[in-house]
DNA sequence: TAGATTGTTAATCGATTAACAATC
DNA sequence: TAGATTGTTAATCGATTAACAATC
């Protein structure tokens, strides 16, 4: 097998982990969560399989990317399991965060659910309508774009935010990546390039609403044929 | 093979078609759009390929699914294969929708640039919180939820969306189900039991986070692997 | 016509599932 | 210990890619 590199936990990792894996990965960790808020202490991936619509063998074989988790004849303490796709999902730090747009979409960003028990935390935020500049949004005020630089130098983020108001995406991700940011998600329709050391995350929420229309219109179509 | 059904357009459509297919097609339909709008009139399968970042091969193996749309020696005709690609994802007629929760989520979407142009429209607005109830948003008057049932009677709608901030997101999807929605794009993070002539499409938004997360820090690793 | 590119079949590759020895 | 369930290998299945005859 590849090169093998070893993070501080001593989880073994092979060099290229399928992309499936990881989004599954995102996935195991919501419901893992949810788990531990029903207090619920052990699972066996057979019950965790059941839980999801998935198969208990490509739960065990995905965790067996990273490690052995689970305990022979007992499965997965919750808590414990959770503890490590936090870490291989590099949830357990502080991930700091700068919005692009103080629109609304960003406004629904700030007041998400999901951000603050994995750690991703919104430091500051960003706008070029004037109309919007100074605004309080959430208890964090909406800076003029200029400021984004001097910001960045003066305070390490791993993420920027880009919402779809941002025309000029490009631009904003040149910003971005020239403030030392590592990761960018891209809510805005438009593709941007960045150097190969840059991760982008494409939300193409229009996407899943087409998927939809057409899963409506062939279930229309599959009662009609059975004489529905 | 099973059963074949075959729709107004003459296009002979297998019963079962992977859901990685329909994700490819929405992904086609998105680059179609743009095309469009750049004006290009002719496609090959490689020059679209070489756009996506994906193999020549698997555009054609994943249109002829549901027909033949192009011409040998000539490739494809941009505006008929969106044609085509619309009447499969069904986005040919106005799809129309009802949104329930009036805060900034709601908002973004009724702002979304990608929803006119696929004759996705937000018809009606309703939350239950008394303090968004009247407002106007984007030219529509938000409604309080008990108006729901009667809306829905009088002025039949295919897709219900649900917004984060629906906590009693089962309620809403039944008060839907009732008022004969085909399909539900649940944005809250929260399960919904349906009938199974009903479809839902869920939006974790957080997942795609967690991925992002994943990658900046296993690009980071890789950096120090290779010694940067 | 010759050149290009499709539609489609065959070959390859990878991902999922099944099975079972290891072991708590 | 016996029962349960993991980690992991082997078998199966499906999806992607390559190739090419059909044809514009």
């Amino acid at each position: 097998m590849s090169r093998i590199l070893v993070t501080q936990s001593n989880m073994a990792i092979p060099q290229e982990i399928p992309e499936t894996i990881i989004e599954r990965l995102a996935v195991y960790q919501r419901y893992l969560t949810e788990l531990v808020h029903e207090e619920i202490e052990r699972i066996s991936s057979i019950e965790l399989a059941a839980k999801m619509g998935t198969t208990a063998s490509q739960i065990r074989k995905d965790l067996n990317w990273f490690g052995s988790f689970g305990l022979q004849g007992y499965g997965y303490r919750v808590s414990e399991l959770l503890y490590q796709l936090n870490q291989i999902l590099g949830l357990k730090n502080e991930t700091t965060m700068v919005l692009i747009g103080g629109g609304n979409l960003g406004h629904a960003l700030m007041n998400y659910p999901g951000f603050q028990v994995r750690h991703f935390v919104i430091k500051a935020v960003f706008d070029n309508n004037p109309a919007l500049i100074d605004r309080n949004m959430n208890g964090l005020i909406i800076n003029s774009m200029s400021l984004l630089p001097a910001y960045l130098q003066e305070n390490p983020t791993r993420i920027g935010i880009i919402t779809p108001s941002m025309i000029e995406a490009q631009k904003v991700a040149d910003l971005l990546v020239d403030g030392g940011i590592q990761g960018i998600w891209n809510f805005a329709p438009l593709k941007i390039k960045v150097p190969p050391h840059i991760t982008v995350e494409y939300v193409h929420i229009i996407e899943s609403l087409m998927i939809l229309s057409y899963k409506c219109k062939s279930k229309t179509h599959q009662n009609r044929e059975n004489g529905g």
